[in-house]
DNA sequence: CTATAAAGGTCAAGGAAAGACAAAGATAGA
DNA sequence: TCTATCTTTGTCTTTCCTTGACCTTTATAG
């Protein structure tokens, strides 16, 4: 014995779509009720796929239309050096975990952060690490993430290491 | 404990899960249910072995989700540098921000940390942002060194590794 | 222009799985 | 013994998943 991972539909669906979009270069265009068909679920499971796993903090603008013919549009958006900027002034005041690791990801996703810092911040983010009742945890959580992003995005990488 | 005494379900329980992560090269997916039915016990059995023995501390990650197919991710961390494991070892349950510039310097100067991550462990660690009376802010301060060097050693620069 | 059908949107309820924590039981040491 | 620490369980909480009922928008037939 020692196989036994059993996703859970939403992933499934998350891979499929991933895989789509992927296919497409960036954008993917899906019927709701089409997929749930194929995934044998719900449409609305199809929706709750999209917002908790490609939505805007994510990095994918969403465009749907309804009616006949209707379609749900997913666009892959790349991050530029001067949105960075953007990114950090839109974190809030409060930023739960999940909050956190989602900026975590899409800036490394984009390349702007190398996986070894990602996963330093990550830690450092950790609600296993900030030992403290909400809402001040959500509110040290912000401090750090800006304070660790600032830091990060104002000095340059050392070439000491050789690669 | 001697050894004609049978071993603690939690000991059981250990082995079961480093053999685990013995076959996994390093990591481990369990299902906390699944598990505790396999040993026949209550399922927080299984997240008291995982807190008392597959601690940070001891060089694990953890990783886990929760609702519809959840899991719990078991990283071995491979601490490569004796000295860096007895460094870290030596970090107390309260840190003041002199004492964590003090880690970070002398592990920059024996360059086994980069300078663009010593001034992003720096920024998380400076009581500017750890905005809270003491002593919690210590006790923080000293959770979030800890799991930041965790995370750092245990993760090769330039390296795909992780999820 | 209107009625109808064909989409997608929203939301709440219920279920599934891990986390937190306290209390009780077992064990080892002084 | 007595006490501190480690184990084990049980209960309640939080987070995530899944579905279903109902709503809104759009295309199109008549």
């Amino acid at each position: 014995m020692g196989r036994w991972e059993l996703p859970s539909l939403a992933d499934m669906i998350e891979d499929y779509i991933n895989s789509l979009i992927a296919e497409g270069e960036g954008v993917a265009e899906i019927q709701r009720a089409f997929v749930a068909e194929m995934f044998r679920c719900a449409p609305s499971q199809i929706s709750y796929v999209i917002a908790s796993r490609f939505s805007p903090e994510k990095g994918f603008i969403i465009e749907s239309r309804r009616g006949g013919g209707g379609y749900i549009r997913l666009i892959r958006v790349n991050l530029e050096e001067e949105d960075i900027r953007k990114l950090m002034k839109g974190i809030g005041e409060y930023v739960s975990q999940q909050e956190a690791y989602d900026y975590l990801d899409r800036l490394r996703d984009e390349g702007y952060v190398d996986d070894r810092t990602f996963f330093v911040m990550k830690a450092a983010l950790s609600r296993n690490v900030l030992l403290m009742a909400l809402p001040s945890r959500d509110m040290i959580r912000a401090n750090v993430l800006k304070a660790m992003l600032n830091a990060y995005f104002s000095h340059e990488p050392d070439d000491e290491q050789g690669e």
